[in-house]
Formats: structure tokens, sequence, C-alpha cells
RNA sequence: GGGGGCUUAGCUCAGUUGGUUCAGAGCACCUGCCUUACAAGCAGGGGGUCAUUGGUUCGAGUCCAAUAGUCCCCA
């Protein structure tokens, strides 16, 4: 007795089983052998603060699919896996934290705190690891590691220090992008641009000795207390005369130039622009070539400073904005107040308006690195699913700003620079300096940290041990295939390339796959704080990973954000219980276990139509499937196995199994059973990767003991030449008998149970008639369409009350005494009589063209002829049948 | 301002070498079925001038251009 399963699938159990199995085998370690070639892929490590998401879902199943499926293929494969400190992010839950016990890190002290965070990092990353693993995730976790962890430190220092005596980490005063909150400066990339509705206020500044008024336009009134001068474009005639005049900055009552300046927009506002060269990135480029004074008028909470004015010392931004345009409009300087949709920078992190503020940072000069990164992804070193991102890619790498690496935060790799002020000696090294190498003084550390990214770049060589030349290194880097979503491209897809090319000379990674972002059923972004994403461990519990990673995979097209709903997981659900079932039924009638041993040959002359037919559909779905894991079509894939399975496995061969398996020779019984096993293991095999553990559930039951699990099997070939065309076409033939009885059945309201007749009108010649007699395929007639005898000549004449179908050119007729609702039949007739019509219409559209015969392939021509035969043939019978009937 | 995506059945979307094996799937809907794997199921059915307009072509959801709507990225 062979083992049965339960008539629904519940994945509770089956899942963590397996999940330990594979990992006590050590599946998800590279075999050690050398013959073959590996696969490598690298995660994109989550931050520690996170907890796992539908974007986290989509961007490892992916992951492990592909993992999956080259292990099965037989190669050394890696799913290297791990986490990420997120500097900004894990600093400031952990600073809450300690806000609740009313402390903040100061009381701490930098080492103490920093330890508070790696408890809580630790805490998370397990919790982050728990998750992943829920999915399924198959990565070597005996390689895990950790962006603050020693190795990848050392890596990350090694960089610097390089990259520093190079003269390509630089320190500079520059503006850059603050973040008052977090009290750091952040990069470019981590400003989010959003469209607010704003003001635009006018103000007048008095020219010296004179009446007259310069009308500039501002969004940030606070901001002209910083004024240094007022632009105007060198072309504008409006205001030539008034370049190189002194005005009176109103409230500060300093005096200031105007200048000219290519910059400046002549449509926008008055064409007159205050100058504030500490404030805004623009300003500063405009003073540095004017040589104006830059006057910091902000601290760094963004409250104003004494360089503001005594009555604006300690007051925040927008409080200061109110005051500075009550006082203007005191003082009648105030022109008028418009409406004014502008961009403002925020946070990415805290979400907060970023400031544009003076100060020294370190710098990556990016120029020198952006070019051989453009020209490996030019040149097709590397390529990109979709392919479009490339544009964006060359896009920003074309215009490409130095990198502010240098954080204000405690967490993170800590500049490795040292400072002598004794004497002024610096340098960046790999070893701690705490003595003056010049001058014999103590010297101090910088105290900043570098941004997280700076770890992360290094991402797919620093986690293989580099900069020494491991094992893992040499057998695993370059990697092969990258998995992420496009929002960090510039963040973190382009820097890997840039470092890796840099330090190692080569790609970091052959294919980059650019996941869709997931929305939700409006289309927004799944964010925390809307709310709006659902947890995937309470998914996994309701639906099973396996359901959860097919029913994503399936509404994940290439390139297309995906707008989730939980209930299109239903279809994943549903067609797990699917595949459940199939194999519960082929299990149920297995009576000897020995069946499972037996090695089929597709190519053993015992095959039945069906048993070709099924045993080519399968070939071709592996071609298919195989197509588009070269082409990154993960939702191909899924539609593929889905259909297959469905539409062709279960509601037509299953079907037809029956009557061997019920009303056959035992011998009969067991060769199809035979057949169906070796096709559930070729499904098994071809659903592991996007379903793995109840194909490992299913196969373990089907397997022989001399059989290795599932996870490690060989991936499925077949050799096409099983089938061809002719197979094909009786196939289709005889299931369109069968659908037409059924339509008739059910469009005449033919009771299902009633038993039909059918007789048939043709001879040996035709296909139809082959088919019928095949003694096998006439029970597949008559088990799936109802029938309970049938009758051949090729002189039949069309009984009475009976209902006439034309199949492959051939008179079919159900005799429906006393049962025949004559005006159902008029209307069916009719509506396939129309049809026919229709389609031998545009048949002939085709052949009237000249140019179409002349010019279109031949093939092309030929089968629109053959057509145009077969459908006037037939419509002929049709006509013929109709007027027998009703005229 | 520059770049990119999307617009196909009531809903969510497939359709990548232009030719009824492309006009599809799932859900929803209608009809009939608890048929001995599955009601998370089975059988049958209705529903779309493939955003609009032009062009290329013997032939266009499929290629090109413009327009409209919508979303995203960059400045």
């Amino acid at each position: 007795m062979t083992a049965q399963l339960d008539k629904v699938y519940d994945p509770k159990n089956v899942e963590k089983k397996w999940y330990r199995h594979w990992q006590e085998k050590g599946y998800f370690q590279p075999a050690k052998k050398n013959d073959t070639d590996s696969f490598v892929i690298t995660i994109p490590p989550p931050n520690v603060t996170g907890i796992l998401t539908m974007g986290h879902v989509l961007n490892n199943t992916l992951q492990d699919i592909l993992v999956r499926h080259a292990r099965m293929q037989g190669k050394k494969t890696l799913w290297l896996p791990g986490t990420d400190h997120a500097g900004i992010a894990t600093q400031n839950v952990v600073e809450k934290m300690i806000r609740k016990e009313g402390k903040s890190r100061y009381d701490y002290g930098r080492e103490k705190f920093v330890e508070l965070v790696w408890d809580w990092a630790n805490r998370h990353k397990s919790i982050i690891f728990n998750q992943l693993e829920e999915l399924g995730s198959s990565f070597d976790r005996t390689r895990e590691r950790f962006t603050l962890d020693d190795g990848l430190s050392h890596a990350v220092r090694k960089v610097f220090v390089e990259l520093y005596q190079k003269g390509l980490i630089y320190r500079g005063r520059r503006i850059i992008n603050w973040c008052p909150v977090s009290q750091t400066a952040l990069s470019n990339e981590e400003v989010i641009y959003k469209e607010k509705q704003g003001q635009l206020w006018y103000f007048k500044y008095p020219v010296k000795g004179s009446s007259e008024f310069v009308i500039i336009a501002t969004t940030r009134p606070e901001t002209m207390l910083g004024d240094t001068a007022v632009a105007v474009n060198p072309n504008d005639k409006r205001y030539q005369h008034l370049v190189g005049k002194i005005l009176i900055l109103p409230i500060q009552n300093r005096e200031i130039p105007v200048i000219a300046d290519d910059f400046v927009d002549p449509e926008f506002g008055t064409g007159c622009v205050k100058v504030t060269p500490a404030h805004d990135p623009n300003d500063y480029g405009m003073g540095e070539r004017h040589n104006l004074p830059q006057i910091n008028i902000m601290n760094t909470n963004a409250t104003l400073n004494e360089e503001a004015g005594e009555e604006f010392v300690g007051m925040d931004r927008f409080e200061a904005r109110k005051l500075v345009v009550k006082k203007m409009e005191t003082l009648g300087l105030l022109e008028k107040i418009e409406n004014h949709v502008h961009k403002v920078g925020f946070s990415e992190r805290a979400d907060v308006m970023i400031e544009p503020y003076l100060s020294s940072q370190w710098f990556v000069k990016m120029a020198p690195l952006a070019k051989p990164a453009l020209e490996v992804v030019e040149k097709g070193e590397i390529n990109f699913y979709p392919e479009r991102w490339v544009k964006t890619y060359n896009h920003w790498l074309t215009n490409i700003q130095d990198w502010c690496i240098s954080r204000q935060l405690w967490w993170g790799h800590r500049i490795p620079v040292f400072y002598c002020d004794a004497c002024g000696w610096m340098d960046a090294t790999m070893e701690d300096i705490h003595v003056c190498p010049t001058c014999g003084a103590e010297t101090r550390q910088d105290t900043d940290v570098l941004d997280t990214w700076f770890s992360s770049w290094l991402w797919p060589f620093s986690t293989m041990g580099w900069p020494h030349q491991t094992d893992d290194f040499k057998n695993f880097f370059p990697t092969d295939d990258l998995v992420t979503a496009p929002d960090i491209i510039f963040f973190w897809v382009a820097r890997m390339i840039m470092a890796s090319l840099e330090f190692t000379g080569k790609v970091p990674f052959k294919n980059v796959y650019f996941t869709g972002i997931i929305r939700d059923e409006l289309g927004r972004k799944m964010s925390k704080s809307l709310g709006n994403s659902p947890d995937p461990l309470v998914l996994i519990d309701n639906y099973g990973a396996d359901a959860l990673r097919f029913g994503v995979m399936l509404i994940a097209p290439q390139g297309q954000d995906i707008m989730f709903a939980e209930k299109r997981l239903e279809v994943g659900r549903n067609f797990m219980n699917k595949v459940w079932n199939a194999s519960r039924f082929i299990l149920m009638n297995v009576e000897d276990d020995g069946i499972f041993a037996e090695k089929l040959d597709p190519r053993s002359a015992n095959l039945t139509l069906a048993d070709k037919w099924i045993i080519g559909k399968l070939s071709q779905t592996i071609v298919r499937i195989e197509k588009h894991f070269a082409g990154y079509r993960f939702d191909e894939i899924a539609r593929d196995i889905y259909d297959f399975v469905w539409s062709d496995f279960c509601d037509w061969y299953i079907e037809m199994m029956k009557d061997r398996l019920y009303k056959n020779t035992p011998e009969g019984k067991v060769e199809t059973l035979k057949i169906a096993v070796f096709m559930l293991k070729n499904i098994l095999k071809l659903l592991h990767p996007y379903a793995p553990f109840i194909s490992e559930e299913i196969y373990q039951k089907i397997k022989d003991s001399t059989e290795p699990d599932l996870i490690v099997s060989s991936w499925p070939e077949i050799d096409p030449s099983l089938t061809n065309d002719e197979i094909v076409n009786e196939f289709i033939t005889l299931q369109e008998i069968i659908t037409s009885i059924r339509t008739v059945r059910a469009e005449l309201n033919v009771a299902p149970s009633k038993k039909l007749k059918l007789l048939v009108k043709g001879d040996d010649s035709k296909r139809v008639v082959k088919i019928l007699n095949i003694p096998e395929l006439a029970l597949n007639i008559k088990s799936l369409a109802g029938v309970e005898d049938i009758a051949i000549d090729a002189d039949l004449a069309k009984p009475k009350a009976s209902s006439a179908l034309v199949i492959d050119n051939t008179e079919l007729f159900v005799p429906l005494e006393g049962l025949i609702d004559l005006d159902a039949e008029k209307a069916r007739l009719e509506k396939e009589i129309n049809g026919l019509k229709g389609r031998l219409q545009a048949v002939q559209g085709k052949l009237k063209n000249h140019n179409f015969v002349k010019r279109a392939p031949k093939e092309v021509v030929e089968n629109e002829r053959y057509k145009e035969t077969k459908y006037k043939a037939e419509l002929k019978k049709l006509e013929d049948n109709f007027k027998a009937m009703f005229e």
C-alpha cells in the first residue's frame, strides 16, 4: 500500500519539515566539485531594522527560483545571504527607544551607545532570517555576512584608504543635504523631491542711494537673512542698468551687490533672484563664481543662529519665515505673495524637509569610476532586464556628481582618518594611529562614520573575503545574477559596478534583473506609514509559502509594477491544491510501490495517443520554460506550468487515464500509472523552484529510495522528437469531438446523466473515423462526453431529431429523440454557421488580395488556401443539415 | 524642462522574433453538475472596433510618429 494524501493540502507542517531537512543535508551549500559551472547570487542585504515586506517576498522568491533551478541543473550553486547595518535608520530606532527612558545617545556615550545598537541589530537579524527561511530561501547561512562585521569592515577600510591615496576621496566644504532631525549629511540620492503647494514671496530690496527697488521672488523667505547678492541674467535688458549697483538688504541692513550670472532664468519670478551661497546649491555656485561671502545663518537643528540677527537666534526655520515676512510687510517691502507649486527635498529616512547646508564633508570623486562602469554595460558584459534601465543608468552615470560619504552618526564604519592637531598631520590608514608620526603628539580619529552604501557597494566581493584571495573569492566571484528593485539602481547597482571594476578589475555580476515595485490595489507604493503592506508571515500562514511564491510570480511580469491584492493569492493556493489532488489521485491508484522505481523509457512502444500527446506537451513546456529562464520571464514560466498542469495534464490526461485504470486490464492499469508517475515526477521538478515545499513533499512519496531528494534532483530534459504534428492533430480532433458533444449537451439542456448515441458519417479516410475506430479512444469519448454507443457508416442519413456537428470535415450526429429543443438547436446551428462564415470570409478576403498572394510567404498562402477549402466544405455540411431540419 | 512606463473583457493583467494555434488568463457574471483527485472543483457560455489618429506593410495589440489620459525617475 502506498502513502495516501489528505483531501486538502495543508502546508503548515510540511514547510518547516523540509526546510530543516534541506538545511541538515547541506544542500544550500555549494557542492564541492570542480567539473561544473557555478551559479552565484549575493542577496541584496535587507536592513537589520526592517521586517519582511512584499518587496522582499518578490525579490527573494526570484532569487530562490534562480538558485533552485541552477542547483537542479547540477551547477555549484551559492546564494550568499546577509544583512545591512542601515546606519541612519537603525540609529534612529535605537535613539527612539532610549528616548522613552528619557535619555539621549550622549547620555550613553559613543561606545556604550554603539553596543546598544549592536544588541538590537543582532536580535533583528535573526527575525529577518526566520522570515526569509519561512519563504523557503535556499541560501547558505554558513556564509552569512553583515556589512559591519570584521571582514566587511576591513574591506571598507581598505577601499577608503586606497581611494584616499589615489586622490579619489577628499574632504571638502560644500553645500550638502542636511537632515535636521537625524543631524547628518546625506547624499543626493537620499533626498526625495516632492511636489508641494507653496508660495512665492516677492520682496523689494532698495537700491542704495536711490528710491528704486529691485523685486526678487523667493520660496524660502527666511534665507534672505543670509543673502549676499542679487543676481540677474546678463542678457536681461530690463536689469542691465542695475548690474554692479549696491542694494541694501532689508532687516539685516547689509550692503549686497547686483551681479550678472547666466544661471538666472529671466522667466522665473521677476528675473531677479536673491543669492544665498550658504543655503542653496545653485547660489553656492554663483557665490564661487563671483567671490561672494557665504553667510551661514542656521544651526544644525535648523534653528537660526546669531548670523541671522539677534531676534532670530534659536528660532525654528519655519517660525523665522513667518517673522521675516511679517517684518518685510511692516517695512512696506512685501510686494505680493503668489501660490506656487514647487519641488521640496525630503530626507528618505526621516521624511523631513532637507536643508541645503554648507559644511565640511568627505566626498568620493565619481567621474573616474563612472567611465568604466558605463563601458561594461555598453559592451554587454553586464545585461539589464528589462533593458530599458540601461538608459536610466547611463543618464545618471554621465551626469554623476561626487558622492558625499560622511555621516554624523555613531552607528557605522568610522572614517579611518587620523589628525594631529599639534602639527597638522593627517592621513587615512589601515591601522589606527594614536601617536602622530611626525611630531609624536596624540592624534584623534575623525568622528564621522561612512554612508551605509559605502559598505554595500563592495557587497559582491567583500562578502567573498576580498581583499584576501580566499577560496570563495576565487571560486564564486564574479557572481552571476543580481535581483533587485529599480529604486536602488543608483544607490547600489551602479556603485557596485564601479567599485567592483575599480578594486577587482571584474564586473560584480553578469545579469541584473530589476523587479517591479509592489503596490496596493490603488496603485500606491506599499509603506509602513500607509499601513497598506500585508505581513508576509500572515500570508504564509493563510496560504502557504508555495502559494504565496507562485501567486506573486504569476502576477509579476518583467518590468511592470505589481498591483497586489491578497485575493490574487487564491490562484496560487488553488493551484497548489490542484497539484496536490492530482498527485493524490495517482497515489491512490498505485497498489505496488515498485512502480516508483520503474525507469520509464518514453520511447517504449506501448504508448497510447494520449501518452504521446502529454509527453509531447511536457517536452514543449520544458522548452518554453528554459527559454523563459534565459529571458528572465518568471511570470511566463509560472503560467506555462499552470496551464500545462491544469489544462493539459489534469483536465485531459488524467481524465483519460481513468478509462485505462478502471476499464482495462491490470497490465493497462500499470502501464498508465507508470506514465502518470513519470509525468508527475517531471511536473514536480518543473514546479520545484516556484513551489519548493509541496513539490518536495509529494516527490518524497513517489520517488524511489535510490533517487535523490527533489531539491538536488536533475532538471527535466526530454527528447522533443517524441511527438509530431500528426499526434498533436489527432489529439486536437479527439478533444474537439468531446468538447462539441459537451457543448450540444449543455446548449440543448440535456441532463448530464442522460447517455447519448453518436452517429458518424464517413469512412477510414477521415481522421475522426480513424480515431473512433481505436477502442481506447472511443472509450475516452464515451466516458468524457457521456456517450453510450457509437455507430460509423459512410452512407449515413441524418436521423430526424438530431443535432449535427462537423468536425474536421466529418459529419457527426447526436440523436436527441424526445430531447431536442428545436429552437435551441436552431440557435446553436446558426451560431456555428455564422462563426464559420466569418472565418471563411476573412480567409477569402486575403486570398482575393493579389498582393497577398504575390508577396506573402508561400506557406502562409498555402495555409490560407487549405483553410478556405476546409471551411467551405464544413460550411456546406452545416448548411445542408440546417436546411434539412428547418426549411 | 529632460527621460521612461502604462492605456487589451466589468476588475487585475498576459500577449519580445507582424500572418485565427493572438484576440487570451485569473477573478467576477450566466447555465448545469456534490461525475468514485480536487466545490480551493467539473462541464458549458456571454463579454473586448486591443486609448485616439495617422504611417510602414500584402497583412499591425504586435513596428514608427503624433495626440490624450495616467504613473514614475531625473533636473
